[in-house]
DNA sequence: ATGATTATTTATCATTTGTTAAAGGAAATC
DNA sequence: GATTTCCTTTAACAAATGATAAATAATCAT
């Protein structure tokens, strides 16, 4: 269910609710490779991808690391500083020219107090995350880079154009690897 | 942090809802190997471990694989089933001797429409779940079976008296391999 | 369009992990 | 405490993936 869908579906927002949203929310367009959130930074923006693509990544041993993407309508936050306060060594970045909705954490907190709907609504939100995060773990645990590869091309309608070393390093392997897990499909 | 400490620290349940949260709250006692949870049933049920330790399990393949380790203090739930409603193929199992506290998700998730600040304790917890959750992926994504098992070791004091085969599926590798792994730490 | 840069494939060899089987240890049951 | 069952290790070989390098292919900038 994208996120338009879901909002609908909850529909628990009042109007002075979505009113208070708005205020701290903005639009923001980001062009090719273009860096939303630096690496090293706390999270304190909570981004939904209007149109494009964009991914958390961060380095290891020098090489860059996908460990998330979003695609249309999806959320998209660096969960571990989120909801910690403390900085991250992950960052997030448009793969492409991408547009995002950006709304303020410490404001959106506040408003929690004043509108239960409103930490309902997030709530809900993250809890679909959280399930998304374990089906993920599933994935990584016991299944080969083949298996992988595939349910991510059958899952995800939007992996065409996204770099190769991006979804090979997002499926925890080289892009050396996918280039023959690719060769080997046909 | 474990759980009380944690509970301590946010501090934000009032007399009454903490009353309420009683009511619908059960403590059980599993022995060793009991199944807490069928596979195949749906997530009804929020556990913390009191004492002892619990896996959250499934097979694939024929294989038993240990999605989930939960120790004392820990809260644990099939979180694709909780927050979907659906059945999972995931179980419950008492590792050893536990006892362990179970509140009623249907009751729970009622209850947070009366106090505000349940369903926040709640949503504080589960984000802390989410974190975990997404470290894990960190460490299966791109870390080797002996980083990850020495990682393991150093963050958890319990995982002593866990049969190998266990560990080893949670790390994501065979027990073989694991065992290997450990005559290459000596 | 052209040249420069970046992305992808292919090949070769090294390393890690899986598979199977067997043996040795530890623990539970009677 | 003997026996059975379960757990862990070891060994030998197979398969998957990593590392490095080189060759194409595609894209970008001027």
């Amino acid at each position: 269910m994208d996120l338009f869908s879901f909002l609908n579906s909850v529909n628990i927002t009042s109007p002075q609710a979505k009113e208070a949203l708005e205020q701290i929310t903005q639009v923001k367009s980001y062009s090719k490779n273009e860096i939303i959130q630096e690496i090293g930074s706390r999270c304190k923006t909570i981004y939904f991808v209007q149109e494009g693509r964009a991914r958390i990544f961060y380095y290891k041993n020098g090489n860059d690391i996908t460990e998330h993407f979003a695609f249309r309508n999806d959320l998209i936050v660096r969960a571990e500083s989120l909801f910690t306060g403390k900085p991250t060594s992950k960052g997030i970045q448009a793969i492409e020219q991408t547009n995002i909705v950006g709304i303020n954490s410490d404001s959106l907190f506040k408003l929690y107090d004043k509108h239960h709907d409103i930490e309902r609504l997030f709530r809900l939100l993250f809890e679909r995350e959280y399930v998304n995060t374990v089906k993920r773990i599933e994935s990584l645990q016991f299944k080969s880079a083949k298996e992988r590869y595939v349910e991510l091309l059958e899952t995800t309608n939007y992996v065409q154009k996204i770099p190769l070393k991006h979804i090979a390093s997002y499926l925890g392997i080289t892009q050396v690897s996918l280039s023959r897990i690719r060769a080997d499909l046909q």
